[in-house]
DNA sequence: ACAAACCAGACGACCGGTCGCATAATCGTG
DNA sequence: CACGATTATGCGACCGGTCGTCTGGTTTGT
């Protein structure tokens, strides 16, 4: 096989493994379900990973890149500040949870809250995606300082710090109330407050 | 078997579930090593629980019920106003979770996370659960409000959701940091700052 | 013809759940 | 009260299934 085809297929198994980890979490989502799917036989699943660990730890890799580029991506829009462009990321992403029947949640905290004590494989994983996120969530409120709409007593870090602690709260509480309120609450409570200069 | 010592060995089965589910979550904890653990045989199982899911509710149950007694104690204690109860009780759990190693977190959290959206049975208990326990911290800044420590521009219910969400998340985190830092930080953000009267 | 890559199937372990047998408790009868 | 018959209960062994992982025959490419 090519080395071309077979990255190919090791980003299939990727793809495959975020929607299904998402969906069901990490010891109730089997390989063979997995490999099943993307028709790639049982045997040949340890020419790709060397363990279920390990592959779980790159879909957590694989998983929050595209959020990453999404904000990234906010963030270039000249039209937005560094506020606006948190608030236009996060209306999106209520958007389309909603969409999707409250299902899942987010993969970093799942895997956070199943495995991020017992997997050490998976939790520098964990602590790579969620370093990285932080600090462009930071970037954001950064540029917020600077351009005024963001308050300076308190550090940029500290605030995207609770942003994601209290965005996956939230995440919680909408899998449970199979509802986007806790989303949209904690966004107004901290976007539109919390975070504003006094 | 008498009906005492039935549920005595019932309280037993809870108690080591409860501290398994905290350890390993659901998927990964076996009703054998729970039931192995209090020497009760596995055919007696089913004498006690309908299955290992309706056995998961009664844990969620018999788990926040000391949450919520501790918190109410500090509620009747007259030395303290609603806030200051909220930030006594938060400082203890803090050091609770430094000494067992950041270990679990939230059995509520990690389920929530883990079968929250699908096991119909759980999510109930869940709800039930965590509505009481949001409506005791709700209670407690109201009673701020009341005294005029805490905000009244924002409804006690809000700032209570948002406590718990901000906990939750700060919780996920300790686990992958292994560090208590995430909880000290989100008590003071919320209750030394942004509950507090303008 | 040979080496490398691939993969079917097996492995042992364990899962949640069931079932029939052994033991214990209760009852009927002398 | 004694004792065999009958019912109720407790529980170890077992069920079908699935898990993650490994191995060795087969295919592929050179």
């Amino acid at each position: 096989m090519t080395t071309d085809s077979k990255q190919l297929k090791k980003q299939k198994l990727l793809e495959q493994g975020v929607t299904l980890l998402l969906e069901k979490g990490y010891h109730a989502t089997g390989l063979k379900q997995i490999l099943d799917t993307v028709q790639i036989p049982k045997g040949s699943f340890y020419t790709y990973f060397d363990s279920k660990e390990q592959f779980a730890a790159e879909a957590i890799n694989h998983y929050i890149e595209p959020f990453i580029l999404r904000l990234s991506a906010h963030l270039q829009n000249p039209e937005l500040d560094g506020l606006a462009a948190l608030k236009a990321y996060y209306s999106e992403l209520i958007a389309e949870v909603a969409e999707t029947g409250f299902k899942g949640g987010c993969l970093l905290g799942n895997l956070m809250g199943e495995i991020g004590d017992t997997s050490s494989l998976c939790r520098d994983a964990l602590l790579n995606a969620v370093a990285r996120y932080s600090d462009l969530q930071k970037v954001a409120l950064q540029r917020g300082q600077q351009q005024g709409s963001v308050r300076v007593d308190r550090s940029a870090q500290a605030m995207a710090d609770l942003m994601l602690n209290g965005w996956q709260g939230a995440l919680l509480r909408m899998k449970v109330e199979q509802s986007v309120a806790p989303l949209q609450a904690v966004c107004q409570d901290l976007l539109d407050d919390y975070f504003l200069v006094r």
